[in-house]
DNA sequence: ATATTATATAAGCAAACGTTTATATAATTG
DNA sequence: CAATTATATAAACGTTTGCTTATATAATAT
């Protein structure tokens, strides 16, 4: 799990444009001129969200002729939503890339010079 | 699994710092003023990426004396992962939050103007 | 009470985002 | 070949985001 690329993920689904894209995809395949349609936005709009999806990895295209068919890497996006709660739940020292944040936590345990700890229990 | 609420929670989600601060709260509660320290950033800025985060229920706060201890809504924010899994992969119809868009999907099965669908599949 | 500490909120501002219009590229048709 | 269709990319522009500095509020300490 690379915190940089949960956030592109993440940044990805967090339009609701793009999420219904995906709830759609998630269905069977579209080429963008029927999303244009179904969404009734303008091409260029279409196009530009899905290379953020693509470019997230949870789409990817086939060219068909003079077509694009998307369709939605559904294993991809199952296995990321697992993986990200399990790293959401392994331990702290488990967490890649959170290095500098470890140590900036043990500091204060060995050092609370902040005076909030002692009404919490320690961890 | 309301669209909106899923984009406001992807929304959240979609910044390495709150990325980040989601994650060492997943494992201990963290006042203000600590997370100030580990995240060497401002502390308007903290609390303002919190605030993003509580407003998509992401964390809850609890005031100690005049310390704010935050922690993760963990059970909240499994489920929410797994809601929107069931979500994505249930079928279309019982899709909610796209009904526009499942009449015109329903118009293109009916009456495709567009001629790419030949080349593939119906479905 | 006054001073200090912790947190939140507001204002200002640069950077990122999402749309539009315009243009480029590639495939298809006549 | 020229004309059309599908898609991508670029430029322009208003909106949102995320930071900063400044200020407000609340609790604590002196």
């Amino acid at each position: 799990m690379e915190i940089k690329e949960a956030e592109k993920i993440f940044k990805a689904l967090g339009q609701s444009l793009r999420l219904k894209i995906v709830a759609l995809l998630a269905e069977q395949e579209f080429c963008v001129c029927e999303l244009e349609e179904i969404f009734n936005v303008s091409q260029p709009a279409i196009s530009q969200h899905l290379r953020v999806l693509k470019e997230a990895g949870l789409v990817e295209e086939e060219k068909i002729g003079q077509w694009v068919f998307y369709s939605l890497r559904r294993e991809f996006l199952e296995r990321f939503l697992q993986d990200f709660s399990s790293y959401l739940f392994s331990p702290l020292q488990d967490k890649k890339g959170l290095e500098q944040e470890k140590l900036q936590v043990e500091k204060l345990k060995q050092n609370p010079k902040v005076n909030c700890r002692p009404v919490r229990r320690q961890k």
